[in-house]
DNA sequence: CTTCGCACCAAGCAATCGTTTGCTATGCAC
DNA sequence: GTGCATAGCAAACGATTGCTTGGTGCGAAG
């Protein structure tokens, strides 16, 4: 009874490498893909065998999907505790898009694993990955529906234009040239205007 | 002596398969992803035993950049057609964004593969293919440059916004709500205002 | 001192992978 | 009708894949 699920038997020893293992498959998830990436290369990184990686996940496609929770997590935290600091819709808005874009900088593994993994991608996890997606996509959902005075602009295409512009970041997003709030503070100004 | 470079040979017969293979491997490519389709189920879709592929194509790399090459030169066709009809500088772009659009839908399998490929994919193709994405970028990049009235807004960031938003459209677009024009329409008068 | 669960290693399983090889049927050119 | 290029088929190659199994060192609990 392997996985990561140990509800009734003893707790987990200090030197527990399942978050080195998970660092180490989303690294290699994000750079070669998940089919690309093998077990045997994820356990290389990590420092143990191929095998050893079965006692803390039960399939690769169990592993993809807990680097999938971790990353959506971690983002839906930075989010949360970015809006909380703010009242103004816009600004709301504006803070949940640094805080994405500085998410998708700090977990860059987590993030392009989260991204580039369709959300069609088929297998047993599918439908868990699915709905990862869209309870956080529903975050900024309602953001744009706080905004006020919708106009003659209908807040769906609103959502999809900034949300995919976002999520394309990774493609373009340089750290030493762009910073998260400055790319943030820019898209929203393009858009602010044409709500009035 | 196989591939698809049939320089100084005999010109292919009107049975010839190639397109249909393509087609197929385009079709799996994009649906399964590079690496979990295999040369066996592109073959198998095409009618045709796994080692049959290597007659058209030397490697299951350079059937990857012939799909990528046949959906830029699809694209950028379109793209091409759609901006000559135009003069204003908002309208070319606006036409260019709707044929981008309409693209990924009338080829959609060609285009998919296209943009699920990151450009760091790796092997030998990879800046064969990084250039294609290049190239066909500048088209917008042009676009862009033409605009009148920078004001306080940042070219690149202008183009980002958009090009991310584009790209990210086959994950939400839906042919029986959307059409290309409308989308392009709302995204153009979303960001037009704002270099006013 | 014994026991037990944690966290692995070592070895190997069947299946599938991309690719190569030898051969063949079809059709056009001369 | 002979010669050659086209467009495959049939079968196999070594390598790699995800995963399983049996065992083991170790630290803590009794």
């Amino acid at each position: 009874m392997a996985g990561s699920s140990q509800s009734l038997t003893r707790s987990p020893r200090p030197d527990n490498r399942r978050e080195l293992l998970l660092d180490a498959a989303a690294r290699l998830f994000s750079d070669e893909g998940f089919h690309a990436a093998s077990m045997r290369d994820i356990a290389k990184a990590a420092g143990m065998l191929s095998g050893s990686i079965y006692y803390h996940f039960e399939s690769k496609e169990e592993l993809l999907l807990a680097i999938y929770e971790e990353g959506a997590r971690r983002l839906a935290e930075a989010v949360e505790n970015a809006i909380a600091r703010e009242t103004d819709p816009w600004a709301r808005l504006e803070a949940a898009c640094a805080a994405h874009l500085g998410g998708l900088i700090a977990h860059r593994d987590y993030a392009r694993v989260m991204i580039q993994t369709p959300p069609d991608a088929g297998g047993s996890v599918e439908s868990r990955i699915r709905d990862l997606r869209r309870r956080y996509e529903a975050r900024f959902r309602a953001l744009i529906e706080a905004l006020p005075a919708p106009g003659d602009i209908d807040r769906r295409y609103l959502r999809m234009l900034l949300f995919g512009a976002l999520n394309w970041s990774p493609v373009w997003f340089r750290p030493e040239r762009d910073s998260p709030e400055t790319v943030a503070k820019q898209f929203i100004a393009m858009l602010r205007r044409s709500l009035n």
